[in-house]
DNA sequence: TTAGCAACTTAGCAACAATCAC
DNA sequence: GTGATTGTTGCTAAGTTGCTAA
């Protein structure tokens, strides 16, 4: 099935996205403006409008002059007006004033009050009894509970902790998120280690500071990507720089970015690199062997007495700040994080990790209502992060099945909810009108919520913070949406929408709104998800897009052929997974290497053609009766014409001599090696005159190419080596689609985070398709909470 | 009412590892 | 065995959401 249609290209998912039921719309026709204002309201709507009236603009009744937006309004304490962009009030980093968390000596109790389950130790163990005391517990392997329902025949009986299967817990998850929490704490980067080598300022080698070298050292890191020639990323990485210069080194030169040369610097990065890459095998296995023993130590924890996995608990190393797209901020440095910045959050009986000698913690609290181990301020945005456990924990895991749970209720009510914000398309109510329209929005096109955001950040935007410029209309009903979305990713579409949502629109842009003021000026994330939350309880618009992308993955999955290859299958399952990547506008840059590999691609599926024709000609000179039970053997192979024909075969001349020479040169070298005497150069020329031999002939016309089967073939011998290069053509179109359709669309994202999984684990066993064909070994480990779904099992 | 924040989920990219083709 | 290609993983930026203090 084609995943466009003669519409206006537009993607099938997009337009009707494989709905629950044939009432997405609701009133796609209806819409002259009068109606608009006689519809009687629902009883929620009524209820909603009545509390909404309670003193705000927002509930005027619909006119054609449209308010400019109220954050204005309070921020100037001025007249209303157009304002520009929405933003936060600019952001000092500020003292927390409200501590969520306790510490686990002198800090108030946390706000939120931890549940604490274990009995309070009458004093801490000691750090140093930490190790041993984790030593002693029960280990459960990483992939403990995949083990479980691996096919792969491991064991799974060594341990009683791997049959643990929380999904089978009928618990309710508003409780504590742990009982006990032992951890080894967080791992910090090496400190730097100064190689001494120069800035050149002007032709002036200049040796610096070791805390100014460091960050030199960073930006002769970035050297050849877009960031070194960006502008912004510049200018703030050397505001920093400079200011580094001028506190550790008295009277320096350097006083412009554009004199500063790191190349000195970047050639000894290049270096090192090089020098990792020819590594003995014995360093590699010392290397790997360090590396093992660091995760064996971090990387896990013991939660409620289970071995967990633990994900990011490397703290992140100081380095540029690499924001993305339009980032103001781009280029700034990023601090080195000490251990005094970083809060370990541990269960209170358990042992406290001991910090870098020299170092103490900031704070340690026991706060059992969170998932984190660990927390740090970052100095450029002044965010939070923090460590979590890995994707296969079962604390994410658990969190992973109620989002899904929640977009699977959803099902269930969507028609409602649908029917509600058709009704409101046309609410007299302006308020209610955008929220409707923003609605239909989010539903329809999978858009996120799109919160506010501050001058020091990248202009992007959402749903709600849409404006009038992202959105132009063309009668009767088609909308051109063409913004910025998170992570600065373009969404550019074209389509056509239910009627009165087109008008409404028209009227969000009405004047005096200008193409730069809030499309929504009455709606926010806020607003919108608390009236979601009247018609479910918790759902937001988030869920919508959790809960599109499954639905129409499974509706797409339809296209499966019954009877068809595992390749065939698969492909259907990957154009499934497509429609949702589109309809999520998942996207990914395109490789460098693209245009060179579908080359590749169409050069093998040629030469395979060229092979199964030189074997059809053949049998049609030994057996032409058979053509008229097999008709494909007289078919013409698509593409490889004479012209064709003669560029390959001498294209495999140049490749056969350059081969040939390589044989040469390696054969001699081992034998050299074995002391042995070496073959004669006279060898490798007769090889090569063979070649040229070939080649003449080719340019002559005159050669006979060879049968890929042995010259006195049986017909089925041949007839069994046709098939399966056909097979093998097969196979290579399949992968040469696949790949120009997934040029810039990334698939990964929506498996990992939209498509209910237990649809692909249902797919797979009603198709006969072994899981690991779709989900990698970190997805069924992420997943493992859905392997034991039916083949009949639906979102 | 809203700014600010905490706690999470979602996202693309680059480095690394595994696999493939020769 | 080696280099090229492909798949996976780790990293960390950028979102959403819910809550609370002012």
């Amino acid at each position: 099935m084609s995943s466009t249609d003669s519409d206006g290209g537009i993607p099938l998912s997009v337009r009707v996205a494989g709905l629950p039921s044939g009432k997405r719309n609701g009133g796609g026709g209806n819409d002259s403006s009068s109606d608009s204002d006689n519809v009687p309201l629902s009883i929620r709507s009524k209820r909603q409008l009545s509390s909404a009236d309670s003193g705000t603009e927002s509930d005027q009744p619909l006119s054609g002059r449209v308010k400019a937006p109220r954050k204005k309004v309070i921020a100037n304490g001025s007249a209303p007006g157009p304002a520009p962009k929405r933003t936060k009030k600019a952001l000092a980093p500020k003292e927390t004033k409200r501590p969520r968390t306790a510490a686990s000596a002198t800090a108030a109790p946390p706000k939120k009050p931890a549940v604490k389950s274990e009995p309070k130790p009458a004093a801490k163990p000691s750090a140093a009894k930490a190790k041993s005391q984790i030593d002693r517990k029960p280990m459960i392997k990483a992939e403990s509970s995949v083990v479980a329902t691996s096919a792969d025949g491991s064991d799974d009986s060594d341990n009683e902790n791997e049959e643990f299967k929380w999904w089978l817990d009928n618990k309710d998850n508003t409780g504590p998120k742990w009982s006990t929490l032992e951890h080894f704490g967080v791992m910090f980067p090496p400190e730097y280690e100064p190689h001494g080598l120069p800035l050149v300022y002007r032709g002036q080698k200049i040796t610096m500071h070791p805390l100014v070298e460091e960050v030199a050292t960073f930006f002769a890191g970035v050297l050849g990507s877009d960031n070194a020639v960006n502008k912004v990323f510049q200018e703030n990485f050397f505001k920093d720089f400079k200011g580094l210069l001028d506190k550790h080194m008295d009277r320096h030169p350097v006083k412009a970015f554009d004199h500063c040369d790191f190349s000195i610097i970047r050639a000894h990065l290049d270096d090192q690199k090089a020098k990792r890459k020819t590594m003995t095998k014995a360093e590699k296995e010392a290397a790997k062997k360090e590396k093992q023993d660091i995760e064996e130590k971090y990387g896990f924890c013991m939660l409620d007495g289970r071995r967990e996995k633990v994900g990011n608990f490397r703290i992140e190393p100081p380095g540029l700040f690499r924001g993305r797209g339009a980032h103001p901020k781009t280029g700034m440095l990023k601090t080195r994080v000490l251990p005094e910045q970083v809060t370990i959050n541990i269960g209170s009986s358990a042992a406290i990790p001991d910090p870098p000698p020299g170092h103490s913690w900031g704070k340690v609290v026991n706060d059992n209502t969170v998932t984190w181990l660990a927390m740090w301020k970052e100095n450029i945005n002044n965010n939070t992060k923090y460590v979590f456990l890995a994707a296969g924990s079962s604390l994410k895991g658990q969190s992973d099945m109620r989002k899904f749970d929640k977009a699977r209720n959803l099902v269930k009510c969507v028609d409602d909810i649908r029917a509600q914000y058709t009704k409101d398309l046309k609410s007299e109510v302006m308020a209610e009108r955008q929220r409707a329209t923003a609605l239909y929005l989010i539903d329809r096109y999978a858009l996120r919520a799109g919160n506010e955001k501050g001058d020091d950040e990248a202009d992007t935007v959402g749903c709600c913070s849409l404006r009038c410029e992202h959105v132009s209309l063309e009668p009767p009903n088609i909308v051109h949406f063409d913004f910025l979305g998170k992570d600065s990713i373009r969404y550019e579409r074209t389509t056509d929408v239910d009627k009165q949502v087109w008008k409404n629109l028209r009227l969000f842009q009405k004047a005096p709104k200008a193409k730069s003021d809030m499309l929504f000026d009455r709606l926010s994330p806020t607003t919108l998800n608390s009236f979601l939350h009247t018609l479910m309880p918790g759902l937001t618009a988030k869920v919508f897009r959790t809960f599109n992308a499954s639905f129409v993955f499974q509706n797409q999955l339809r296209n499966t052929p019954e009877v068809g290859t595992e390749a065939e299958k698969i492909l259907a399952y990957n154009r499934a997974n497509r429609e949702v990547a589109v309809l999520c506008n998942h996207q990914r840059s395109v490789s460098k290497s693209f245009e060179g590999v579908m080359t590749k691609i169409e050069d093998k599926l040629l030469a395979v053609r060229y092979q199964r024709m030189l074997l059809k000609d053949h049998l049609m000179s030994i057996a032409p009766m058979l053509k008229k039970k097999r008709p494909d053997i007289a078919q013409k192979e698509a593409g490889v014409t004479p012209k064709w024909i003669k560029g390959y075969l001498l294209a495999t001349c140049e490749v056969d001599r350059e081969k040939a020479r390589k044989k040469f040169e390696r054969d001699n070298e081992k034998l050299k090696e074995a002391n042995e005497p070496a073959i004669p150069e006279s060898k490798l020329d007769e090889q090569l005159e063979e070649i040229d031999a070939r080649e003449k002939s080719i340019n002559d016309g005159t050669y006979e190419p060879e049968l890929p089967v042995a010259k006195n073939a049986t017909t089925d011998k041949i007839l069994e080596k046709i098939d399966k290069l056909t097979e093998r053509v097969g196979n290579i179109e399949v992968n040469k689609i696949e790949r120009d359709e997934n040029k810039t669309t990334a698939l990964s994202t929506s498996k990992i985070n939209y498509i209910d999984p237990r649809i692909s684990v249902a797919w797979c066993k009603k198709n006969n398709v072994p899981l690991e064909k779709i989900f990698n070994r970190a997805l069924r480990e992420k997943f493992t909470w859905a392997m034991d779904v039916d083949s009949e099992w639906t979102f």
